[in-house]
DNA sequence: ATGACGGTAGCATACCGA
C-alpha cells in the first residue's frame, strides 16, 4: 500500500501537474492541502475518472483539504473534533482497504507568521499554537484506540536544525519558534512515528523550497510535511521517499510530494 | 528587514504564504 502528502497550491491550478502524478506514482491514499477551493468547484469528475474517490473539505481562495482513496472511505470528522476553526484544515476519514481498515487524516496546520505590514501582530501565531493544542488533544485520544492510523501533511514546522538548508535565518521564524517545535516533538512523544526520518536518520528529506531565488536548484529548502504513524501502522512500514517528480514538472507547487509505503 | 514568486478574487491591487 502506498500513502502520499502532498501540498498542492490550488488543486485546479495544479490539476494536470496532479493528474500525471496520480497516474505515474498509483497511491492507494493521498492527502492534499491548499487546495484552495471550495467544494463545489473541486475537481471531482478529473480526480474520479483518475481511479480515486474523494472526500474534500474545501474553502474558497485559502486553506482547503481533502483525502483521495482508491479505496472505499468513510468520512470521520471535518475539523479537529472540538476545535471550533474558521478554516478547513482537518479531514479525518476510514479507508476500508482490503488489505486493513485504516484511519487517516490531511492535516493544513496554520502558518503562524505575522503579516508583512504588521510584524508584531502574534494573532496568527497563537492561532497556531491553539490549533497545535487540539491536535495534540485529538491525537491522544484517536492513539488510545490502538488502530492503523496516519496523519499527512503540511505541518508548518521545522522539526530540527537539520530540517532546514539554514537554521540561523529562521530563528525568529514561526516555523522554528521552541514552542512550535516543542509542540510537534510532543506530538510525536505520544506515539507518533515520523515516517520519513525513521528510515532516513540523515538525508534533508526537503519537501518545500521557495518559487523564488533558484531556491529548488540550490536545494535550499525546508522539511515541513510529514506523514505520521500510530504503532501499528509503523510495524507495516517499509519504506518512505520525498517524490521530487510534482516540483521537477511544469507548473509546480513550492511543495513535493512525501509517499511512504506499508506492507501488511 | 525586504522582495521574489505564485495563487485567488476580480479587474487594480490586496491578501496569503513559508
Amino acid at each position: 500500500m502506498i500513502v502520499s502528502t502532498y501540498n498542492v497550491n490550488s488543486v485546479n491550478a495544479r490539476l494536470p501537474n496532479l493528474l500525471s502524478w496520480l497516474e505515474k506514482t498509483r497511491p492507494d491514499i493521498v492527502f492534499l492541502q491548499e487546495i484552495k477551493t471550495e467544494f463545489n468547484a473541486f475537481p471531482f469528475f478529473e480526480i474520479n475518472t483518475a481511479g480515486y474517490e474523494a472526500k474534500v473539505y474545501g474553502q474558497k481562495s485559502y486553506n482547503g483539504v481533502a483525502v483521495l482513496s482508491r479505496h472505499k472511505m468513510t468520512l470521520v470528522s471535518e475539523g479537529i473534533p472540538g476545535f471550533a476553526d474558521e478554516n478547513a484544515r482537518y479531514l479525518e476519514v476510514i479507508v476500508n482497504a482490503p488489505e486493513a481498515k485504516i484511519r487517516a487524516a490531511s492535516v493544513y496546520l496554520p502558518n503562524g507568521n505575522p503579516p508583512y505590514n504588521d510584524p508584531d501582530d502574534e494573532s496568527k501565531f497563537i492561532y497556531k499554537l491553539k490549533f497545535m493544542d487540539a491536535l495534540y488533544y485529538h491525537v491522544q485520544k484517536l492513539l488510545r484506540t490502538h488502530e492503523k492510523i496516519i496523519l499527512g501533511g503540511d505541518f508548518n514546522v521545522i522539526l530540527t536544525p537539520d530540517d532546514v538548508y539554514n537554521p540561523e535565518l529562521f530563528k525568529n521564524n514561526a516555523l522554528f519558534r521552541p514552542s512550535v517545535r516543542q509542540r510537534l516533538n510532543a506530538l510525536c512523544h505520544l506515539g507518533c512515528y515520523d515516517a520519513f526520518r525513521t528510515l532516513h536518520p540523515k538525508e534533508n528529506g526537503y519537501t518545500y523550497w521557495d518559487y523564488g531565488g533558484r531556491a529548488y536548484e540550490q536545494d535550499l529548502g525546508m522539511r515541513i510535511d510529514y506523514l505520521f504513524l500510530s504503532a501499528q501502522m509503523a510495524d507495516a512500514l517499509s519504506g518512505c521517499m520525498v517524490d521530487k517528480t510534482p516540483r521537477t514538472a511544469d507548473k509546480p507547487s513550492d511543495h513535493t510530494a512525501l509517499t511512504a509505503q506499508f506492507r501488511f
